[in-house]
DNA sequence: ATCAGAAACGGGAACCATTACTAATAAGAA
DNA sequence: TTCTTATTAGTAATGGTTCCCGTTTCTGAT
């Protein structure tokens, strides 16, 4: 037994597949800047007559999320959203309450804010959510203030 | 017509109730610092030998979110937690990943970058959430970072 | 072209936190 | 005590998300 097993096939390289539904779902993500829900990708994949399972689209998001490439952001009704990332960079959001519009922002003094409170308390290994929610501009002309 | 409505009785001032079940709760709720979910506070009164149907204590927690009263986080894994809110303040959230201990914190430059990065993109009617999550320092000796 | 193994898909059942419904109960006022 | 009605809480939905697992589709190798 001095030869090793017969491996002469690689052990197979694992490559990501590009697949019909994952080339739909990229689309309908970067189709609109505002955070979707699952369901709702789901939905206009049907509705643009691009049928991917709905198992298909949570498995789909969970692993663009986990790869940093959409935003995952979770509703106060329960249910999660996401959306195409713009930049890979650290960032926040400015989400539209309304309409679901969003702007993505940097904001140097909230890091440096959360790293010396988090030390200032014993705290490490940080992580951090920031969201603002507001109305924006063009929703406050359509449904004025009552 | 000239006399009105016999409203003699007062129009129900609608005074909230205390109660066994409301007087639990609270107690609960005091006795920890850390958030914890609906199910757990239900638990914990249970064995606690002061059964609180699970439907009450929604209610409850709903109840005493929207009086300003429990402070409301809403996990990763969906389920929302709840906590004694300490002041009427308007305050932020340290919170170890690990034992769920949770810190107040105020961050008065993180409002003034809220409302300047808001107004800069049309946006009005502001609320934000920011919340710090880390490793706090008891819990960082008890797991060494492998 | 053909084959085999791996990766991805996707329908349906299972999960589970939360809410709705509603009959029974019990504060608090008179 | 009696009456009014807020509150309770059991049970049945609801609904987003995940799990299970047989089927399909890629891709690389022969």
């Amino acid at each position: 037994m001095t030869e090793r097993a017969p491996e002469a096939s690689r052990p197979a390289p694992s490559r990501a597949r590009l697949t019909r539904q994952k080339r739909a779902l990229a689309g309908v993500l970067d189709s609109s800047d505002s955070f979707r829900s699952a369901q709702e990708l789901f939905a206009e994949l049907r509705s643009r007559g691009e049928p991917v399972g709905l198992t298909t689209v949570y498995n789909q998001l969970r692993t663009l999320a986990e790869a940093g490439d959409v935003d995952v952001l979770r509703a106060d009704d329960g249910e999660t959203r996401y959306r195409r990332c713009g930049s890979g960079r650290h960032h926040h959001h400015l989400v539209c309450r309304a309409c679901g519009a969003t702007v993505e922002v940097e904001g140097p003094e909230v890091e440096r804010w959360a790293n010396q409170t988090a030390a200032a308390n014993g705290f490490s290994d940080l992580t951090h959510t920031v969201e603002i929610i507001g109305t924006c501009a063009s929703c406050r002309l359509d449904a004025p203030p009552s």
